[in-house]
DNA sequence: ACGGATTGCTTGTAGCTTCAAGCATCTGAT
DNA sequence: ATCAGATGCTTGAAGCTACAAGCAATCCGT
């Protein structure tokens, strides 16, 4: 049972660094996909969700819950990526309060486009640096974090393939 | 040698649900300070740095790299603190060209203040969830990770204690 | 010691996220 | 059937970061 104000040195020696890490690997995923398609990472993220959803749509909520966005985040995030004909609104079938993002094909061959050099990235900095053993440490890791901050599991496993 | 255009079932397994810490982590850590203290977590951390720091106090582009921040990120960063009063800019000796960050004493009590609570939301949401064994296989990761993220090493480790 | 290039920092603008407020639709109790 | 509350989403304003441009001081080759 840890309790003191501060940190002890091994924990000094796990958090530091991986803080540095939090601010670094968004930032290059960031990075590699607005220099080259013009897009964030949770833009890209929004439209393989819509990609691989049936019928190439989903509700606002259930994307906001699949993305982890705020709903005023998700409605701004759409509305630019509508503006640029990736994605478009429609009103959903069974309640008239819902609006459903529907991805278009321009969207859906955008997606295409960028996911090469995405996965690229994510294996530069981070699949092709870790060993087999090490891959299987972070699931374990990662699960045990997200059932903290993530208790029911929100966040979608997608395959685009 | 992963060379595929997609992730494969392992790397997906892998990635997915890590970026979703990515997003959830950072955003956990700035509500807590928000809420208690008005600091973002970089606030915080540039303060915890100039606050260890000999003679607390920093040049900006050595703080800069240290907290991995643009120097006009930082810049903007200081001077909010600065109208806080948490934080004051002086012309450093040695360079006329360069600034230094110097924490102040309410900067340091800030600091102080503010250490309890934002350790004890890192526990709750990492150091504590994971065991000894998994905290030194993070450690290695991280290590492999920031080792191509950030070459030189430029992030610090501090110890607020 | 002079002038061009470099370095260190600041400022302004644009873009994204958040928070608060608001509108429309639906639900459920009476 | 009605209406108070809940739900789903959008909008507008405020705050933070990134990028580009600019200023001042320093360095370095001649």
């Amino acid at each position: 049972m840890t309790s003191p104000r501060f940190y002890t040195a091994d924990e000094q020696d796990t958090w530091v660094p991986f803080a540095a890490l939090l601010e670094l690997l968004p930032r290059e995923l960031d990075a590699q996909l607005l220099r080259d398609e013009d897009l964030t990472h949770f833009d890209y993220f929004a439209l393989s969700m819509l990609s691989n959803a049936d019928d190439h749509r989903l509700q606002m909520k259930e994307l906001a819950s699949m993305t982890n966005a705020t709903l005023p985040r998700l409605s701004h995030v759409i509305s630019r990526l509508e503006a640029r004909g990736l994605v478009r609104r429609e009103r959903n079938a069974a309640d008239a309060r819902a609006t459903d993002a529907v991805i278009t094909a321009d969207g859906r061959r955008k997606v295409l486009q960028a996911t090469p050099g995405h996965v690229e990235t994510v294996r530069h900095v981070l699949l092709d640096v870790i060993t087999p053993e090490q891959a299987e440490q972070l699931r374990e890791i990662t699960a045990a974090v997200l059932a903290r901050l993530d208790p029911d599991g929100r966040m979608a496993a997608s395959r685009p393939r």
